[in-house]
DNA sequence: CGGGTGATTGAGCCCGCTCAACTCTCGTGG
DNA sequence: CCACGAGAGTTGAGCGGGCTCAATCACCCG
């Protein structure tokens, strides 16, 4: 199975850690694009960056933290469509109000940049536009990835394919710290929260991954993949 | 709930029918872009017009018929991506390699684009690179609004918004004809045939819509948005 | 040490799936 | 005109994966 990391990869050299260890991020928005400058913000753990309906005044980079973006159901049904990790862009959509609710998971700092301007160099640089595009792109083949998933995959399978989506984001280390809760998972995947715990107790039954608290996940790369193989 | 096709619509007048009736489409993509003229092509019902893995080398557009695009597991399981309809564009797809197989649903008639030369035109045009933009995100929101359907709602919910994006896409007369069988509904959905079925014959035990022949559908708009209000 | 949040585990249920029989429609040919 | 067959759709019976509800456990942080 292909998941592509649905994000504008600036900051995060090929193969690396999500950021620079050391230096700090760059501020701009793209490398060649040294006029569009962020502000930075910070957010607390579940804070709301921007509500469903919403003008669409602001578009983020992650510095550190994470943040999910969601819709809810009036009843309270909530899907996750996404989650966006450090050098990760998000709240870049078309039209003047978001369709998403985006908050953060942990605390997080952010980058803003003014929609408005990224617009008009969008406009003028077809480099910049491309870069809009391209990302735009990506996150519909993660829509796709993730609606196969959503809609044909097995409970395990969902989990399993979760894992191993963000061992990818996260560095590709095949151990990796996860920085949402179980319920933020299950709604990610269409689960309950019982169904992901009781899920990943089978792939460490399975020996398919191992666990150091909950959060903790080191990975058996072949045994996932068998898992998850299409 | 709010359904957006998931369409570029140049060829449909607002609230009109799919195609206008009378005269032939216009054979250019644009309207303001003369120079791109398409070449028609036929496809019968279940054939193949590009599978997983194919080069991207042109662009659909659908005069007639109806075309699925849609991704399958090893083992059978299929997942509908989306159906595409008179006036639809679609097998635009960023990079080299379709992700998606598109088959035609009925017999169906197409212009075929190239997909360099749009490329090309779109770096000199703003306005066409701005409209494929456009496209990609409206491709976008349709997913989001799909992986909600797949992730959270029930089964008849499921096809209560499925009739009602059809309804819809179809001209918002609700008096509608279905291109697709009860297995590509199924397949769209995440459910199975027989699930879809029984949620169509509840619904019209429910009088929210009425059948003539398993295709033709007359729908209780008020009674149906209820069942899928958000 | 409590207290609180998040995660795990258990028991039972139900929605949607599986398997199977039946019906309906429609095209073909006698 | 009906007979027939094939494919699509419907309906029924029973099962099971994931959900619900609830209890327990683990881990922080005072």
């Amino acid at each position: 199975m292909r998941l592509d990391t649905n994000t504008l990869n600036t900051a995060r050299p090929a193969g690396g850690a999500a950021l620079p260890p050391s230096g700090l991020p760059e501020i701009a928005l793209f490398a060649g694009c040294p006029e569009l400058i962020g502000s930075p913000f910070s957010y607390a753990r579940e804070e709301e960056v921007y509500g469903e309906g919403e003008e669409t005044e602001y578009v983020y980079k992650i510095v550190s933290g994470a943040v999910r973006t969601c819709r809810i159901l009036a009843d309270g049904r909530r899907q996750i469509h996404g989650f966006h990790l450090p050098g990760d862009l998000f709240g870049f959509e078309p039209g003047q109000t978001h369709r998403l609710t985006a908050e953060a998971i942990a605390d997080t700092r952010v980058l803003m940049f003014k929609r408005r301007q990224l617009e008009r160099i969008a406009t003028r640089n077809v480099e910049v536009a491309c870069q809009l595009w391209t990302m735009t792109a990506r996150n519909l083949q993660h829509a796709e990835e993730h609606m196969l998933l959503l809609g044909r995959r097995t409970a395990l399978e969902r989990v399993a394919a979760f894992i191993i989506e963000m061992d990818a984001r996260l560095g590709g280390t095949g151990s990796i710290e996860l920085p949402m809760s179980r319920r933020d998972i299950a709604d990610y995947l269409g689960l309950t929260l019982e169904t992901v715990s009781r899920s990943v107790s089978q792939l460490q039954q399975d020996r398919a991954l191992a666990l150091s608290g909950a959060r903790r996940v080191v990975l058996n790369r072949p045994a996932m993949s068998r898992i998850v193989e299409d």
